[in-house]
DNA sequence: CAGTGAGCGAGCTTCCGCTTGACTT
């Protein structure tokens, strides 16, 4: 029988396929691309009408090998990489590289991995379409031109090691012109205003009806007056209006949406989310993960149909099929769904387990009916003042459809409340019980998570299903530090508040946080510098349109229009004259700004990009003469060379700060690579306390923190002859004990630990560790992991039910905990 | 764990998109 052979570009693929192709084919994969330009320099020969020059890729040497060995022994050769640009490219390198005839090898293509697609794909075989090739070739050229070009000019007007390409670049700009919309943001107040009314009910009791004024007041005289006006008005409901309202479910996940709601839901960088679906997939328990298309197949929505029947009943189900958004989509895989629809739980771990019923719930949401509500608005007046009106809402669930599984995460928290209404009638009188008056300020505009990033880079068609996690992470990364991802403390702001209640308005100041954040990108010196500098001078390229445009010039490749050397020969030819331009008239970017001088000294105070990071400088080296050094000190993480100030950068250099000697050495507070710090003598480093402002500690403070230290050198009791010493560790206060760390119980706090209470804590934990027992002649192990406690028998770990102890499960729990984990599987 | 930061200048860096391991902890 003749050896045919067919090659995927992924291994599980491989596998799946396989199964349905039974003997007819060995499945072979080529784990993606094989070729590429080369990595060490341009590879494109500009004077030869960009003639690309491809060298396989190291990394994949051995792969091809393999693939040529097995091409030499078979009669057939098969091509099914994606459908896409991408894929058809693969297919050519691979003819390329193992001598395959382009017009006579058969290639096939599926968007779906099921048998009936394989089995048809196969009946239909074209050849590979040079035209496609050729839109990828163009891709492939134009990025390298654009993104080496760009990245060895910042090289010699900004510093080594720093990047720019077509899509860094932009997500870059938004991020940066994020940051400075927030920098220039001034907040307003305004004061929002409640009313609380009673209502009577039918058993005599009273129910409070809460109504929102449906305007902002401007300021406090304003909130002042209409409290007034308040005290003798009636108030009277004006209109009651109800309003049927239909939800649609969301469309089944695709790399970015999947991204999005792991990130709102599960709390999961970008990165982690595909880690974990990539886990899922290789096991087999999902489609591909890299995708832009929401298509569903027909079995796959046959399996859906039955699981909405079953589960929740005919009035549950509406089928449906969506469209892809998105005029970039390239649709070579289906939507991300589970591949066995009747499995509710799969996955290893926790993290799988989670994302995989995050999957399952939005696959068969996708083909639930609609949600069926009842938006009912209450409008209220008030007799003294006309201009006035009280707005309360609530929605009424009718039908709850797929909302009975799956709720889509919304990016902003909800403000709006909406209460239960009690029974009421037009025209019905209400008497106020309460009206509160509360400041409160306009927020700028959000920063991007990496989340929400990758939804503008998508909608802006920006980069790839396969791109956008490593994008970001490029943006991040140590030698380029154009962004980072971090959480930050609000400021605290004073807020008024008046409060009408019995005839007095009563008034308070309170305090709030404002602008906590958590995760959020925020661009740095360095990452504004580039985009500037971009800005000025490679206008076309960082636009937000430029993907779109030569997208375009693609598709007409793809399409036989035109040739693609043409295309890239139209881009370079301005492009090189603006590289040219700007290499001799850009000067080399210094970042630096005078401040002033310092009052004490006379010295300049500049704030300046240095090799190390943004910093402020006391004294220019002019100033300070031969062999004598300035002195710098780093801006704090929410400071920006941009917007700081003297005072500002006066404080910055006031540290190191000498505090006097205790027990004959010197103490000193500084702020160093780590966060702010005291030190004692040569080598004793003492940390501050998180959130401790370092500019305020003084002598007392010092001492009082180094007292604490010394207390904790020595340890606080012993157990089975092992010390124990307290420490203080990111996560709170710890026992340190034979070498292990045991986490204080929440109910006991540092100060009141006695020697007893410690003993009894690693007492606790040495009685719930040591092995429970054995079953099947194999140990039950018990431990406390990051998700709380578990045992662990023969390698695999079972969580304990919430809420039961280690020490107080028993041997015949433990097994039936085993027994129930094992049956399910 | 708790430094550094200019100039001088050789030698290094870099893109986007398609796929997973082979390394550590």
């Amino acid at each position: 029988m003749a050896k045919k052979i067919m090659i995927v570009e992924s291994p599980a693929k491989a596998k799946t396929i396989k199964k349905y192709l039974g003997s007819d084919f060995e499945v072979k994969s080529s784990f993606g691309h094989i070729r590429d330009l080369k990595k060490n320099e341009l590879s494109v020969d500009i004077e030869h009408g960009f003639k690309p020059h491809y060298e396989i890729l190291p990394e994949k040497r051995k792969v091809v090998n393999e693939l040529k060995s097995a091409v030499k022994e078979a009669d057939e050769v098969w091509l099914a990489t994606d459908e896409d640009r991408e894929g058809e490219a693969i297919s050519w390198h691979l003819c390329e590289v193992l001598g395959l005839d382009i017009e006579r090898t058969p290639r096939i293509v599926f968007h779906e991995i099921t048998k009936s697609a394989i089995q048809k794909a196969v009946q239909q075989p074209r050849s590979i379409d040079m035209k496609l090739v050729d839109a990828q070739q163009a891709r492939r050229v134009l990025d390298r031109l654009v993104g080496y070009k760009l990245s060895e000019t910042l090289w010699r007007k900004i510093r080594g090691k720093l990047s720019a390409g077509r899509v860094q670049s932009v997500a870059l700009r938004l991020i940066v012109e994020r940051e400075r919309e927030i920098q220039q943001f001034q907040p307003k107040h305004y004061y929002k205003v409640d009313a609380l009314f009673e209502v009577e009910k039918g058993d005599g009791q009273k129910a409070l009806l809460k109504a929102v004024l449906d305007r902002r007041l401007d300021d406090r005289q304003g909130a002042m007056e209409l409290l007034q006006k308040a005290k003798n008005a009636l108030f009277h409901i004006k209109k009651i209006e109800k309003k049927p309202l239909t939800k649609k479910p969301p469309p089944p996940f695709i790399t970015s949406t999947l991204q999005q709601e792991a990130s709102r839901k599960l709390g999961f960088s970008v990165t982690r989310t595909m880690r974990v679906a990539q886990s899922l997939y290789e096991s087999g328990w999902i489609t591909y993960m890299r995708t832009d298309s929401v298509h569903l197949s027909d079995t796959a929505l046959q399996a859906i149909k039955d699981v909405v029947v079953d589960e929740f009943g005919e009035e549950y189900l509406q089928m449906r099929q969506y469209q892809t958004k998105s005029k970039m989509a390239q649709e070579a895989h289906e939507a991300i769904r589970p591949t066995y629809l009747d499995r509710k739980i799969a996955g290893n771990t926790q993290d799988e387990q989670r994302l995989y019923e995050l999957i399952w719930k939005r696959t068969v949401a996708s083909q639930m009916a609609d949600a069926q509500l009842e938006k009912t608005t209450v409008e209220i007046t008030m007799s003294t003042e006309p201009e006035a009106v009280f707005r309360a809402e609530a929605e009424v669930l009718r039908f709850d459809g797929f909302l009975r599984l799956y709720q889509a995460a919304s990016e902003e928290e909800e403000e709006s409340e909406k209460t239960v209404l009690p029974p009421l009638e037009v025209n019905q009188q209400l008497p106020l019980r309460e009206m509160t008056a509360l400041e409160r300020q306009t927020k700028p505009p959000a920063r991007y998570s990496e989340a929400s990033l990758v939804k503008k880079l998508e909608e802006l068609g920006i980069g790839r299903p396969s791109t956008y996690a490593p994008t970001i992470a490029k943006l991040m990364d140590k030698n380029r530090s154009y962004v980072v991802k971090e959480s930050r403390e609000g400021t605290p702001v004073q807020f008024e508040k008046l409060v009408l209640r019995d005839g007095e308005i009563e008034e308070t100041t309170i305090t709030e946080k404002v602008g906590s954040v958590r995760n959020r990108l925020f661009a740095t010196d360095i990452g504004m510098i580039v985009v500037d500098f971009l800005k000025e001078h490679f206008e076309e390229i960082v636009n937000y349109g430029f993907t779109a445009e030569v997208e375009e010039k693609f598709d007409e490749i793809a399409r036989g229009k035109i040739k693609w050397q043409e295309v890239i020969e139209t881009f370079y030819g301005p492009f090189q004259k603006t590289l040219e331009r700007t290499l001799k008239e850009a000067g080399r970017i210094k970042a630096e700004r005078v401040l002033g001088k310092d009052p004490n000294t006379g010295l300049t105070v500049v704030a300046k990009l240095t090799r190390v990071g943004p910093a402020v400088q006391l004294g220019t080296f002019e100033e300070l003469g031969e062999g004598q050094k300035p002195r710098f000190a780093n801006l704090k993480p929410d400071q920006s060379l941009e917007t700081i100030t003297l005072e500002e950068a006066l404080q910055l250099l006031s540290l190191p700060k000498y505090l006097g000697e205790f027990q004959g050495k010197d103490v000193v507070v500084n702020r160093g690579r780590y966060g702010p710090y005291i030190q004692w003598g040569k080598d004793t480093y003492i940390s501050l306390p998180k959130g401790e402002d370092p500019y305020q500690v003084d002598r007392d403070r010092a001492l009082e923190l180094i007292g604490e230290y010394l207390r904790l050198q020595q340890p606080i009791a012993s157990y089975r002859d092992k010390p124990i010493f307290v420490m203080k560790g990111r996560y709170g206060p710890y026992l340190k004990w034979d070498n292990k760390n045991i986490k204080l119980p929440k109910d006991i706090s540092i100060d009141q630990l006695t020697a007893e209470v410690a003993v009894g804590v690693v007492d606790d934990y040495v009685q719930s560790t040591e092995p429970l027992g054995e079953y099947e002649g194999k140990p039950i192990e018990r431990g406390i992991g990051r998700y709380g406690p578990y045992i662990k028998w023969n390698n695999r770990f079972y969580s304990l039910p919430k809420g039961r102890k280690l020490s107080e499960l028993t041997l015949e729990e433990a097994i039936e905990l085993i027994q129930r984990k094992t049956a399910k599987e």
